[in-house]
DNA sequence: GTCTATAGAAAGATAGAC
DNA sequence: GTCTATCTTTCTATAGAC
């Protein structure tokens, strides 16, 4: 009966050690005599807990999609700049974390195998975090910072895209920053002010 | 010796073998025995052409970021919103092809073990892509139908960027479309051509 | 639940005949 | 170069004692 979620010492060892060979390795490339040497457990007390590695590796890596995505929304008073240039910063933090972006690496390279994965993954990520800079975009287009031309999702989809452009891509592949993200952030800023921007400054 | 890349029939049949298990099962889900059947071989043939499961995989994979990403600039002739949104096209189609998605997910799931193959999977990808837009941005911004106001390799990243993020992510995550790519596209012509256009009509 | 020990299958790689 | 057959290691999973 390795069914039971209840909390136990040895078991949030198999999870942590599991969490970190699946990211670090990915699915196949993981043994669970390697997870079981890293939690400091017998192969067999896995196996008391968790019915299969198929299945460890779905309670780690839904675990690990919960464990949330949280980005603050700026200052109520923040003008329309300052407001997309926190709430940009605030989403590159998260997006830029290392066990971000190793989540990230395996997701999509398991998401043929493990469709339910990339789902939750896809409802605890981008789409909650896409819901919180909406509703910074909707409270700047009701004050007339932003101009409605463009739905509030819309607008959204444009911000996360040319923020996740260059720098987000380069370190997926592990590769050395081009650009810096403040020029990336500026820019995205200066464009979207520009191209929606209501009363303010032109 | 088996060095000479030499092109043979049987070469061919396991690099070809060997392409299509490394893009669906990844690296390590992927057997030298799978590869073998797949190619009606021996698996001592493929080791009389490869040292070794590992170059295997880098042979494969750098023939597949090079066999190319090949960008046809729009006609001359276009005015700003049809070359961008022409171009927006093609590089879609060439992005969302099941199997250049294969090879992007590959390419991001192994990049922490394969640098080599992640840097020349950007170069011939991401960059050369970057570099046929580019192109066609400064283009249009010489015949003054965008305005200098931001450099051009910064208006291509803003322009991929938004192109990217919804339709893309998800088909990477193996999810049903979203939103559809045609208004993705008008969007990001529309807010590019607010932003930089010049004389353009406004 | 937790361990040691091991079963049984599959993996990467090679030997040796042709 | 190409094959069959095999070696050796490693893997997932389980039996059985405590």
């Amino acid at each position: 009966m390795p069914k039971p979620a209840k909390p136990s010492a040895k078991r949030e060892a198999i999870l942590d050690a599991a969490q970190r060979a699946f990211l670090e390795e990915g699915y196949a490339a993981t043994s669970m005599d390697g997870v079981a040497t890293g939690a400091s457990v017998s192969k067999a007390t896995i196996y008391a807990h968790f019915e299969s590695k198929e299945q460890l590796f779905a309670a780690v890596m839904h675990r690990g999609c919960d464990s949330s995505f949280a980005l603050v929304p700026p200052d109520e008073s923040a003008d329309a700049r300052t407001a997309l240039t926190v709430t940009a910063q605030r989403l590159m933090a998260l997006l830029m974390a290392p066990k971000a972006l190793a989540l990230y690496r395996v997701v999509v390279a398991e998401a043929s195998r493990s469709p339910d994965l990339a789902r939750t993954y896809y409802e605890n990520g981008p789409v909650r975090g896409k819901a919180a800079i909406t509703a910074v975009i909707a409270l700047l287009q009701r004050r007339g910072e932003l101009a409605p031309a463009a739905d509030a999702g819309t607008i959204t989809d444009q911000l996360i895209g040319m923020l996740r452009a260059e720098t987000f891509q380069r370190a997926l592949l592990g590769l050395p920053d081009g650009r810096s993200l403040e020029d990336t952030i500026a820019a995205m800023v200066e464009t979207l002010v520009q191209r929606f921007g209501g009363t303010a400054p032109r």
